[in-house]
DNA sequence: CTGTAATCCTGCGAGC
DNA sequence: TGCTCGCAGGATTACA
């Protein structure tokens, strides 16, 4: 499930191989993505430049630029969500199952988002500032420099679980059920107590924790639990350091009690019932 | 303001 | 061995 880390993870490896090419054609599959691809955008982003890419939460945003340029500020924005792989790749590999969108470059490259599941979207705007703008209004700021007295504020008046509130986009951009998980046990912090029942300390504890474990997992590359690749082909490496996440029944790293799961917040939480509290 | 659940979808693994 | 079925969950929407 790409979160923030394996998000990342796709834009550092893309960046390189994309940044001052061209646009020269676009292909798409008669299925239907969640949010499809419009055929009109075709037209549109012919022999546009790419000029850069960047992450925002879990969304890749694509600058392009027209010939002639305007001052409209073309967007390419996508999101892979739950099975979207988005990978540069030689134009002549052969085509797997699931591709959806794929524009060749000049060099002879393709960019290719494939998604098996179809919860993923690949998005052309013409005015890209006004809807990164409304995006940016959307979501709330990045794990790392989350301000303290800003989550302070949000969670400790918050009666919601800490689950639902690190999943919540509007709170912090980027965290998803992994990384929730993980943060929590580093935090030592059980996931169904209610934000505002945590003292001012473990609050703070929460806050680092979840930059922590961000960043170790950029540095890892993100977690390949099934299907996410980075944006070069690459598997991720996290998965083999995750404490709680998927490990249903098995020793907790710290006190070697079973880690249980619940559903929390519509989604299976993983905990250690004796670590945290 | 909350929480819960349905919606979209395919592949996999548990269980019989 | 082969089948069915439940589950995985990001974001959005609807509704209690």
């Amino acid at each position: 499930m790409p979160e923030l880390p394996e998000v990342e993870t796709v834009v550092r490896d893309l960046r390189p191989a994309l940044v001052s090419r061209r646009i020269t054609s676009v292909q798409h599959s008669r299925q239907k993505l969640r949010y499809p691809w419009q055929p009109r955008w075709n037209k549109h982003i012919l022999g546009m430049l790419i000029t850069a890419v960047r992450r925002r939460g879990k969304w890749i945003l694509v600058d392009l630029r027209g010939n002639p340029a305007s001052a409209d500020l073309p967007l390419l924005r996508v999101h892979l969500g739950m099975t979207g792989q988005f990978t540069v790749v030689p134009g002549n590999t052969p085509q797997p199952d699931h591709v959806h969108v794929a524009f060749q470059l000049e060099n002879g490259q393709e960019l290719r988002f494939r998604d098996p599941r179809r919860f993923g979207r690949v998005e052309f705007f013409t005015h890209g500032g006004e809807v990164e703008a409304a995006m940016n209004a959307a979501l709330g700021p990045e794990p790392f420099d989350i301000p303290a007295d800003y989550f302070h504020d949000r969670v400790r008046n918050s009666q919601r679980n800490l689950k639902a509130l690190l999943l919540d986009q509007t709170i912090i951009a980027g965290v998803g059920n992994i990384y929730a998980d993980e943060a929590c046990f580093r935090a030592r912090l059980h996931p169904a107590r209610p934000g505002q029942s945590l003292q001012a300390k473990e609050c703070d504890r929460l806050r680092q924790a979840i930059e922590t474990v961000i960043q170790r997992a950029i540095d890892r590359r993100g977690s390949t639990i099934r299907d996410y690749i980075g944006g070069s082909g690459l598997r991720g490496q996290f998965q083999n350091e995750l404490a709680v996440y998927g490990r249903t029944g098995k020793p907790c790293p710290v006190c070697q009690t079973p880690i249980a799961c619940r559903r929390l917040a519509g989604r299976s939480s993983h905990f250690c019932p004796t670590c945290q509290r």
